[in-house]
DNA sequence: CTGGTATTAGTACCAAGTTCTAATACTAAA
DNA sequence: TTTAGTATTAGAACTTGGTACTAATACCAG
């Protein structure tokens, strides 16, 4: 339609087109701007854009990796490297951009105590682990790139109420970013078999 | 390589492999499975399976809507629908499959607290505000399909040490299901305009 | 042996490209 | 003005991963 400025002017448009719609055909680019479908090719061609097909396969594989990621990212928080059940547990969460407040780029107090709380789950020996109560300190700071070490130690048991007490601290680079207690519920005693 | 069984296992297992990996082409499938290429596409005219380039946009198109709902999602958990700065403010949060065990469907428990930690720090009328310390109780499980609507009010406060109180509870169907005590440092006061 | 289902083969065609060659057009400097 | 150099367009051949359709063959049961 109007006539296009430049080619640099052209290919700054084409960048943020198909940045933000990646699922657009070179023929409709063409249409848009008003050029043949080579012209787009070869704009394509030295920008390094991939084609439609590699563009749609690229938001899918990102997808794919995302689900993967999402489903033990939401199953446990942070990955556990150590475990002795119903004893201790250690894991370690590396903090990203996303678990940060932009306008601080400090880390959004939940995703410590996700990290906590997903521990203290697993270092019980149950099917059936509950938090019932926690008291949760955030001692300082945790910045995105940290990489957050969180150790969780069974402090006592008290069958008869089916509680488990968990000491949980997590420190960055050997210093106290935050600690908790955690009350929890089970099913079953310590070394009950059912 | 091994003899297929009946058109009906194969097709089953077309299926399955399809379903965890939609990136696979007819010729690869058509190789697994020890039958030709058109037997492939007939198996899947019969199950409707699309081709490999229409799944692949399948994947691409659910990964552009997650997008959409990640972002929100992690910046404030739960839908704030109510709120007055530095006094209360309400937020509903609708429980789904993915935030419960599996194995007893009961709500993990730093979900709840995600939701009552980001409402705290949106009550607070502040660019910075951070959790310093929080108590908090489990009253009762939630599960998925429940809609927990959680209350902050803001109790107290101490323009010296920049802290703020601030009480959480939260409810399902007018029950309570979890209440918390949450200690706030900010970096202004409360009426401080700078 | 005759049917019906299952499988395989082969051809033509499509979308959305890549690659390559070649022809124009446009513009600016010699 | 002519010429060089960039920019644009056109066209043909080839590629992937298919669809659509026809036809041949295989296999198994009554």
């Amino acid at each position: 339609m109007k006539m296009k400025r430049t080619k640099k002017e052209r290919q700054r448009l084409l960048i943020e087109t198909i940045t933000d719609n990646p699922f657009v055909t070179d023929d409709q680019l063409a249409a848009e701007f008003g050029v043949s479908v080579q012209t787009i090719r070869l704009d394509r061609m030295e920008l390094a854009i991939p084609e439609l097909r590699e563009r749609i396969k690229d938001v899918a594989a990102k997808n794919y990796e995302n689900e993967v990621k999402a489903l033990p990212l939401d199953e446990v928080i942070g990955e556990i490297i150590d475990i002795e059940l119903d004893k201790r547990a250690l894991s370690i969460f590396d903090v990203k951009e996303e678990h940060v407040f932009q306008r601080n780029g400090i880390a959004r107090g939940h995703h410590l105590f996700a990290q906590a709380n997903s521990l203290a789950v697993a270092v019980i020996n149950d099917d059936l682990a509950l938090t019932v109560k926690s008291n949760v300190v955030f001692v300082k700071p945790v910045k995105a790139g940290d990489r957050v070490v969180t150790k969780a130690v069974v402090r006592g048991q008290n069958n008869d109420k089916n509680r488990t007490y968990i000491d949980v601290h997590s420190t960055v680079d050997n210093e106290v970013v935050f600690k908790g207690e955690f009350e929890m519920f089970r099913t079953k005693g310590v070394g009950e078999t059912k």
